[in-house]
DNA sequence: GGTTACAGTGAACGACCGTACACTGAATAG
DNA sequence: CTATTCAGTGTACGGTCGTTCACTGTAACC
């Protein structure tokens, strides 16, 4: 094995062994000598891979939000029917956050959890919502809308699911289908109004 | 000044120290000894008031739901008219959040936190949600809704005035007719599906 | 007015924290 | 084959942490 490959390996042993930890816990209350020793090192090799803990956090969000934009990749290649959008999208959610709690948990945790690390999510999911609204702009009955109105909803589409990806996040097991079912059931109430919507 | 009020007073310090302290950091950062010395105390007086950091958390999730609370029946007391129910309720929110925000810093930021303190919001804040329910069935266009459907718009509505919350408490100065306008916007679109819903 | 209850003090403890520094040994480069 | 680079080691430091214990002074009580 190559030397920057094992550098490479020990570097992600530091990032999964943080996402463990944080399983229950807010990352500020995570120790570099912590982290450390769960990735079998001593403290100071630590700063071979990260210049401070900060540092780690923010590879962390990078990580974690790959896999969200892969979710929204995703769910773009879905039948794109007015129709079918809803139930496949939010089974898209669905797989997403059970392949990959720690992401999902990690995110929304530190979502509010004040710091750069809230910043930075906070920067990606308006970008993931503004993704949103683009696409909602290609829908026959939004054609109409102002772009205001479209990132309106967008936000409020974001937010329904963010709700029910905590809502995963805290269900005990079988209780996947009763979420999903009230998610697609929130999502439906919300776009049926949008025929009925003066846009300003 | 008598001796329990002065303790009464104590004790406050070291609530208000914390909250304080919590404006841009997460619960779970915080240590005794600086809530302590914030409040003027060494900190072995810290026990004379609380038994640990979490019970002062509990405490202090105790404070901040009770501010919750006074919004709700702020609300409730507003014209109960279909029509003007979203400024007026907007409104309110918006006055309680400029008025108290660290308690709904607190709230918002701890909610997803993790360990017992988000239970304790969690619970509150499905108090809060079942509540608004039952006001929400009193609504002519609601009356004939299952329970199980009132839940979700209830759940929904609650999900759109938290991001409201945060989104006030995240503003610049000035930004607030700009927000207080969005989240009308985003509750007159939920309302207006309501006519065309089938309850189930 | 003597006694008691108790909010707050101050020193001390062992544990953990981040970080500096000198090191080792093996993979890499020349 | 030799020289260099560098991921990981081990020790040591000063600081903060929660918690212990014996204490003091004053408000409250009989």
């Amino acid at each position: 094995m190559s030397r920057q490959e094992r550098k490479l390996r020990t570097r992600q042993a530091l990032l999964d062994t943080a996402l463990d930890l944080l399983a229950d816990r807010p990352f500020a209350s995570l120790s570099l000598r912590e982290v450390a020793k769960g990735a079998g090192l001593v403290p100071t090799a630590f700063y071979r891979h990260f210049a401070s803990m900060e540092e780690l956090g923010v590879a962390l969000v990078e990580e974690a939000t790959r896999t969200l934009r892969g979710m929204m990749r995703s769910a773009r290649a879905d039948p794109d029917t007015y129709q079918g959008m809803v139930s496949a999208s939010v089974a898209t959610v669905q797989q997403f956050v059970r392949a990959n709690e720690d992401h999902f948990r990690f995110l929304t945790r530190e979502r509010y959890g004040g710091g750069p690390l809230a910043r930075a999510i906070a920067a990606e999911l308006r970008m993931f919502s503004g993704d949103l609204a683009i696409d909602l702009a290609r829908f026959a009955p939004l054609r109409a809308w102002s772009t205001e109105d479209l990132h309106m909803l967008a936000d409020l589409i974001v937010s329904v699911m963010l709700t029910t990806i905590v809502e995963l996040l805290e269900a005990r097991p079988g209780e996947d289908p009763k979420i999903t079912g009230m998610a697609e059931k929130r999502l439906r109430l919300v776009l049926l109004a949008v025929p009925h919507w003066k846009t300003s």
